[in-house]
DNA sequence: CCAATCTTCAACTGTTATATTTAATGATAG
DNA sequence: CTATCATTAAATATAACAGTTGAAGATTGG
């Protein structure tokens, strides 16, 4: 009985074990977060990662494998999308614990990210409180199908590659707050540093959609708001 | 510019990566599950482990530079523990989520675990309700260094080993609650049918020591109860 | 039904990794 | 200096990985 125990264990760990090295590669982490902001369909995601369409499948198949994706036919594509909440914020803890107890981490997010802050960025729960206080204007730098799949409450749509290329004429003392995927999106930060040149008071929040929407913050799933 | 961005993105998340496949063998996620109940020594581990002391050397590296766990030297030994209460608590993520998506996870669960409680285990929060409305003796079946560095208030111990093969006799009516080291560690399973077989009232908790601190309960460290 | 589109599968390359054991080496305490 | 405990090295065996290209499946629109 203990022997049969100890296999048991062993079984289940292993099962265990296979989750964890579904998540134990750059492209699926990429994946994971990517399909955190919504349903997306394999070519799309392949675009983003800059790998062919074949390996982004055969990733796709590693993490449906082991539970974290799930899929379904939509016409002549197929939509992949998280296969439950609790997996983004699963990927949010490793990330925090490897922030926490790798150095190479913290040095890698401490030069790229906490640097071209220009002030701490704001968490959600203050960002909520800050609302009440004075007006914000809420910046969604993601792709037009992320924005459309779910957005902060009154949030403008303008993507980082729009921006860029056409800088914002707003009044010059409005408090902007502009956001991306997550926090190590990085195109929230080039929004950040391109609207602090232009003389703007703007901050970065931390958290994504995902996240909001975890601590039960209203979303809007609607196309108000699209410059 | 965003081109070292994506390039940028890419070395955080091989690093994401690298605590990950850290995680990704039975082996080590036992060991974790042991280091989560304190300090050991690496032949203590190689022994509950069933495997060399070498090999358990090698992955406690791996664990190491994926920054899960410390050492420390200790006379001519050398104890090894998390690195945070993060750690364990990712850990107990990662078993969630594989639990609740991949359905030989859920099968393994319920044939080796569920089938074996006589009704739903206990968790923390209603332990501690429990306590204040009838006397309950608390059970912890670990062995006993765990015991020691720490152990739910007034619990008794009986390692698993002792309490096989010394039937307890405590009055018949008493309601005994059971724990061991976490939801996926069967000690506590074993003792649990045992004292069941021997008609008295009885229920496993099923979260550790380790999510009881968590949750910010009080813990006992010194040696009352010991059987 | 055919052709176009999107995805998966199969085959292949090249590279790299893994876990494990035994034995040697290091380090520390007494 | 010796006994103890841990790490490292060497070696083996096994296998896995990610990525590409090109073919095969599946589904829709015409």
């Amino acid at each position: 009985m203990s022997l049969t125990s100890r296999s048991d264990q062993h079984a289940l760990f292993s099962q265990f074990a296979l989750v964890a090295d579904a998540l134990a590669h750059c492209h699926r982490l990429s994946l994971l977060e990517l399909l955190a902001q919504g349903e997306r369909r394999v070519e799309v995601l392949a675009g983003f990662l800059g790998i062919s369409i074949a390996s982004t499948s055969q990733h796709l198949q590693k993490l449906k494998r082991a539970g974290l994706v799930v899929d379904r036919p939509v016409g002549r594509q197929r939509l992949y999308r998280l296969s439950g909440n609790q997996v983004a914020s699963l990927v949010l803890a490793l990330e925090k614990v490897a922030e926490t107890s790798l150095a190479s981490v913290e040095k890698l997010v401490g030069e790229q990210i906490r640097s071209r802050d220009v002030e701490p960025p704001i968490r959600a729960a203050e960002l909520r409180a800050l609302i009440e206080r004075e007006p914000v204007v809420l910046l969604d730098v993601r792709p037009a199908e992320e924005y459309l799949a779910g957005h902060l409450p009154g949030a403008l749509h303008l993507p980082w590659e729009r921006l860029r290329h056409e800088p914002p004429t707003w009044p010059a003392d409005s408090m902007i707050v502009v956001y991306c995927r997550g926090p190590y999106c990085f195109l929230a930060l080039e929004a950040l540093q391109a609207l602090h040149r232009q003389g703007y008071r703007v901050r970065r929040l931390e958290d994504g959609v995902p996240e909001w929407r975890r601590l039960g913050f209203p979303v809007e799933e609607d196309a108000r708001g699209v410059a």
